[in-house]
DNA sequence: CTGAAAGCGCTTACAG
DNA sequence: CTGAAAGCGCTTACAG
């Protein structure tokens, strides 16, 4: 079924029937509804592949996965393909492993001609940006900045996030406090931590101890276990994810350390297992649907237009509280 | 970047390019490397969408999401992307909200030409595979199964898979034993639910109570207060899928009560929760590789041939034994 | 083994 | 407002 089938059923040329399809288009209104009708009686639809070739724009949007073991970005991945969708866009979808180079995806991008890839936090390394570039491809970062590569970045302020996850406990009265950290070197974990390490000063404190991690539900509980070693050990924990924060709760409670009298607890994406009844973690969330109002905005500039300007988005998070923290304002 | 500015650089035709690129096409091999040792160096890639246009065939796979919150849906998806593009084809995303119409989403398939669509589990209803043929569109079921409808279907054996977590609780010494459904109406509901009773009926036993549910955290949450509140409540709980499982303990514990001694819990799916130290859950193993290899031979045999017979296969699942449950043999 | 020609289903000028 | 023509980058016969 093709515009020309429609067209002959009709009696008029093949450009009638796709000006009736154009938004815009010079065509008789009337002319318009009648072709709309008769595609639709006849099951037409204009044929998606064969207008990204003729009209070299693509309305494909590649998205780089991974990480998908981290509901946060399961969630994100699926309100993004809906958003995407109602823009009139299309995502396919490719998986880079954590240690993959990008490398290996570009051909299949390059291939299906996407206008666009987005590339979300996990498993996204510096240079990325420049080897998509090299090979022509137009990419916008999703909660990540690359310092220096003018890029397109569309990113939760989880600096700011962090600070307020800091100052609330310090107005919980928790003195000693140790941070847990996510992927080195991913750029989310040291706006994270950044983040921590601020609020705690702005606090007139400082981390009394600092984990390595790298956002798993095992680096908390790792991290359990070191931190009820210290000679010390701290009344608080700031962690760098929810999975983290949430392997930490179990952890403690594993060495018989009480949340949140013993030992206050918080995480950072509010996934939905914070909210659980079990572990009623305190953390801070991120903006999901202005994240997503906006990596729509930027893809859909993107798809249709060569020069971009680059630009960083940030947007405000905040505190969610619950119970794996005290009230603010307690006494200790 | 074309095949002809390849062929020109070469001085050779671009149906010489094209055979280049094309397995088992007769070309002098030394042709064939100094072609694509060009192409590399130009950074040329044939241009998927033109092949998909021309040959009338496409490699474009479509993936029907949703639920992605629970993360067994997150993680199939994440390795099926990664299987399909191994086999050359490509995953586009199209999310069907949970009370969507499937007709919503069949035009952007049938623009985007999809060689086959696969439909996951959740959210997907009877009559929907209708509408699909109906569209023109070649269906694959994932974890599901849909009666009567000739279609091609992969699954995990959940009734199977039901029968063993009943067998176990009643091997465990559990004799009050409880169900909590999945989402009434769901293929993977009723024969989990299925196997259940049929593994309860070979121990010589039967449910005590069957619970309504939908898959969810708070299912289990819910189920629980009604359990406890039954003048007998049960010693061992069914539950559809982990998360309800989840939800159960929590709700149990809430409720002062012990588990595995006061009540025994197993879920179904092993999502990574599962193993996270607070709950220990017993559950039953989804045979993912299998599935996974399968589906691709399916979307594989689908966006090439035309008749594709129907084939359902069912995949044995086995269950992994934690602290949910007492062990098997231990006296009540 | 290699090349020239037709055509996939559209969009984009260009005529009328 | 409508139609005819060219062409996107390929694949698929068909010649040589």
């Amino acid at each position: 079924m093709t515009a020309l089938d429609v067209a002959n059923t009709l009696g008029v040329s093949r450009s009638t029937v796709n000006r009736a399809f154009t938004p815009g288009a010079f065509v008789a209104s009337e002319t318009r509804t009648r072709i709309l009708e008769a595609a639709d009686a006849l099951g037409y639809r204009p044929n998606a592949i064969a207008q990204a070739l003729i009209s070299q724009r693509s309305r494909i949007v590649g998205i780089v996965i991974g990480g998908l073991t981290n509901p946060f970005h399961a969630i994100l991945l699926e309100e993004m393909t809906e958003r995407l969708q109602a823009a009139g866009l299309i995502a396919i979808t490719v998986r880079l492993r954590p240690d993959q180079p990008i490398e290996s995806i570009i051909p299949t991008l390059q291939q299906y001609q996407v206008g666009c890839a987005i590339l979300t936090s996990l498993s996204v390394s510096r240079g990325m940006i420049a080897a998509c570039r090299r090979a022509g491809l137009k990419v916008a970062l999703l909660n990540r900045v690359e310092y220096g590569s003018d890029a397109v970045s569309v990113c939760a302020d989880v600096e700011q996030g962090g600070r307020l996850a800091a100052l609330h406990l310090a107005d919980c009265g928790y003195r000693r406090i140790a941070i847990v950290e996510g992927t080195a070197g991913a750029w989310t974990n040291e706006a994270r931590t950044a983040g921590f390490r601020q609020g705690l000063r702005d606090a007139g404190l400082s981390a009394i101890a600092e984990l390595p991690g790298d956002y798993t539900y095992q680096a908390g509980l790792d991290a359990a276990d070191r931190l009820v070693a210290m000679p010390e050990p701290p009344d608080a924990v700031l962690c760098a994810n929810d999975l983290t924060a949430l392997g930490l709760i179990d952890g403690m409670r594993g060495h018989g350390r009480h949340v949140p009298d013993d030992v206050g607890v918080i995480g950072m994406d509010n996934i939905p297992m914070a909210a659980w009844r079990g572990y009623d973690l305190t953390s801070v969330h991120l903006p999901f649907n202005r994240m997503l109002d906006r990596i729509t905005e930027v893809a859909l500039a993107m798809v249709a237009e060569d020069d971009i300007v680059p630009e960083t988005t940030l947007i405000a998070c905040r505190l969610i509280l619950r119970g794996s923290t005290r009230q603010a304002g307690e006494p200790r």
